[in-house]
DNA sequence: GCGTGACGGACTAAACAAAAT
DNA sequence: CATTTTGTTTAGTCCGTCACG
């Protein structure tokens, strides 16, 4: 009871009409820029908003407007650490448009879990939908659902979805492609793949991308897949487990930096030395990885450069303007000591050119850039 | 105009009562179990309810009882990768009691970025709001706002508020005291602190346990502060910079893994060796700091009991119940050889006990805990 | 125990009044 | 004077809740 609202006598509409001296509807119009107003009107209008800091009820609005200017984020409860972080760009860019955002968990199984969070959305009348997506299932189950809202989904497998729906991914299956051709380059013949969890679209993109490399050059018999989880437990244990009876590997494209460091790590912990012995290559760019001993190799993510865009194309959307059905972002692949064949001693930081100072509004958050993101 | 709602006509209590063959307030009744229904009757209506997977249209609801169940939170944008997934964690806490969470980013100026947000949060008749205000200045503009609802502050500087207000957060001063005084125990005297920017809490409260660690030991005259920001690369600069004339210290603490990450690289760089000719310890226990060669001496935080708590605080404020002021969670020193004199060869993996298992419902998400969190 | 009907606060179509053509 | 243009009001609507009968 002590939680009983308290009685405000919310200045509304009315009580502006009448301090303004006119009709209701004519303040809603002065508000929403319907239709003409007279000046003169228009002027006792605002003084009479300015004078009692009148603010419409936002639920009386989207009561009859079906809109709320409330964006939902559905993401993946499983997310990695990495993609944390895309929630808070997500957050951002929605703040400086002027929209707020509800967040909702989810998980599996997907089709009653998205069942009760579109309903739990739909309570809310919002305006859109940003899903961050990046386990298997997920989508479809999304697309299966029939969802009536402007949408947009972040996954990696980049392939166009009916109804207008658009994807916004980095090309991992390419960036990975590259990286095992840089190793190849090197001269490396026998290259393994420790791999994430199997039901990310992340990890499947990395694998293709890896395959694809190794069956263009031949080099695919040579290959061999470690199937670990996204945890660096995982693939420290799996190094550990692992018994090379079969020879050992030139070099390991390994599906994360985390997971790499692990694999450093018990490397070293049986005498095999990287990238002399054996070559590793990461994925992610996390922060410790141009500080590794050696440093690692790996392909820079601009996560938040996805996930603003991702919103971006959902405000897009949500104003009735046409966007593309795939976003397809690219990503970078960072050569450091831990793949080269030829030690060379180099600085350990980095001379990769400043990012292409971009103009587009979406991608600049307009006070300084945490240099952790 | 092609973003006039769709015509969907939602399905209202009215169709649900009608469905049911009642009258649309004891499907109101039902929902909201204000008051007796027959046993028959409800059961038609749940099953209504069901078939159409109808939910009350919170805005229509919120009109009339001015609540809305749902939370606010307010999280200053320059948040580190750390607080990323504190963002979740608060989520999920609060979505599981059945509440739903708008966000906002604010950002100096605080007072205006403050007052912008209240008021769209306020057109949300919010039940309570929880703020990320690892910054100085935010809690005190909020403090000064004059807040109307249940509030509860995630913030280092463990200090009781006005008004009711709870701070939840973890005690660093003491945890930097505890690293400091570890490295004290080593016989390391010339211990200096390497800074994070100066403007947050986390710092402050960092800094402070070193100082006061290095006074009780009278060791004061022999430390020194290096200002960095938060980023790897300032800490990088700042080691290079360094000249080291007045002699070089036995041991740095710095303000993060991953400033200490590059800390440790700018040495080796410089030809100084960790920890035979400085020690270093960091902060966070970041992913990649076990697998580091050496092992990083760290304090693990546990952001997600913070926000897990905090989450909770704010709902037994809702609740009417009381809460405590201050809500003090403590942080575990976790030592590893990056700060051990006497170089013991040792596996690379925490001997870590389990955490004990709290039965407290909020600390436990309920399914899986992603090991990269 | 259950149905009826009056709100809550803002928007909007249609009806009306005033001014301009 | 009749006809458009422009500005304003009236009444009905959105979807639940709650006091009453």
């Amino acid at each position: 009871m002590a939680r009983r609202a308290q009685q405000t006598t919310r200045t509304g509409i009315l009580a502006i009409a009448q301090e303004a001296g006119v009709s209701p509807s004519t303040v809603s119009r002065v508000i929403n820029g319907t239709a003409g107003v007279t000046d003169e009107k228009r002027k006792a209008v605002e003084a009479a908003i300015a004078k009692y800091h009148y603010e419409p009820n936002r639920f009386a609005r989207s009561l009859v407007t079906h809109q709320s200017h409330i964006i939902g984020i559905l993401i993946d409860r499983s997310i990695r650490y990495a993609t944390a972080n895309t929630l808070v760009q997500l957050e951002e860019v929605a703040s400086n448009a002027g929209y707020m955002s509800v967040t909702l968990t989810i998980d599996k199984p997907w089709k009653v879990s998205l069942q009760r969070a579109l309903a739990q959305l739909r309570s809310l009348s919002i305006d859109g939908l940003v899903v961050i997506a990046p386990r298997v299932g997920l989508a479809d189950a999304l697309a299966a659902s029939g969802v009536q809202w402007p949408l947009v989904i972040i996954n990696s497998l980049l392939l166009p979805y009916a109804h207008g729906i658009s994807v916004v991914g980095e090309q991992q299956l390419e960036a990975s492609k590259h990286l095992t051709e840089h190793l190849i380059a090197q001269g490396y013949t026998r290259i393994w793949h420790m791999a994430g969890s199997a039901d990310w679209h992340d990890e499947q993109q990395r694998a293709l991308g890896w395959k694809q490399a190794l069956q263009e050059h031949n080099l695919e018999r040579f290959g061999k897949l470690i199937q670990c989880t996204w945890s660096a437990q995982s693939a420290y244990q799996a190094i550990m487990a692992e018994d090379f009876s079969d020879g050992m590997p030139d070099a390991i494209f390994v599906a994360s930096d985390h997971m790499a460091y692990a694999a450093i790590a018990a490397l070293r912990a049986r005498g095999i030395r990287v990238p002399e012995d054996i070559a590793i290559a990461g994925y992610d760019d996390a922060e410790g990885s141009i500080f590794l001993d050696p440093p690692l190799t790996t392909i820079k993510q601009d996560l938040p450069a996805v996930a603003r865009t991702a919103m971006y194309t959902l405000l897009q959307k949500i104003e009735g303007k046409p966007t593309d059905d795939v976003v397809a972002m690219e990503a970078q692949l960072i050569v450091r000591q831990s793949s080269i064949r030829a030690q060379q001693k180099c600085p350990p930081r980095d001379s990769n050119p400043e990012p292409t100072s971009s103009q587009a509004w979406w991608l600049q958050p307009n006070l300084f850039y945490h240099p952790f993101f």
